[in-house]
DNA sequence: GCCAACGTTGGC
DNA sequence: GCCAACGTTGGC
């Protein structure tokens, strides 16, 4: 199973609208590497929910429930999506001046390439992000 | 194939 | 609102 990391722009699509509708299609990514990445994705697999623009900060766990299709958005099969439904809100919300302040999280994506808007998530930060929002137990 | 111009993303 | 990073476009 791997781990990954989406960002939305709450404005545009936040978590809480991602609670309210059960699930979403992952759709627009109009990114090379973004799209690759959305490529890679299995059912099973768990994603970080991050809040770019207001927030800036990781607010919940998602799971992909479906592997890529082609994104309905675009008549381009270059471009794909998969679905997503909520897993579980952070009890505290990790935001980015937490992570940047992370030596074990130097290297994650979401500093280096902070444009990326769908990237990958090693386990260790994975499990580091957890502890720093106080999920330690669910581990 | 190089590179300048331009557009977009996203943090601050 | 500004600016850095970076992807894309188009001229040569």
């Amino acid at each position: 199973m791997a781990y990954w990391l989406l960002k939305s722009e709450p404005a545009s699509y936040s978590w809480e609208q991602l609670e309210k509708d059960g699930f979403t299609a992952w759709t627009g990514v109009r990114n090379y590497a973004a799209r690759n990445f959305l490529r890679q994705m299995q059912p099973g697999d768990q994603a970080f929910y991050y809040h770019s623009g207001e927030g800036t900060e990781i607010v919940g766990i998602a799971r992909i429930t479906k592997a890529f299709y082609q994104d309905p958005t675009s008549e381009d099969s270059n471009w794909v999506a998969v679905d997503i439904e909520p897993v579980k809100k952070l009890d505290k919300a990790v935001t980015l001046r937490q992570i940047k302040g992370e030596k074990r999280l130097a290297e994650m994506a979401l500093v280096k390439l902070s444009r990326l808007s769908v990237q990958p998530v090693t386990e260790a930060e994975w499990n580091t992000v957890l502890e720093l929002a106080g999920e330690k137990a669910w581990l």
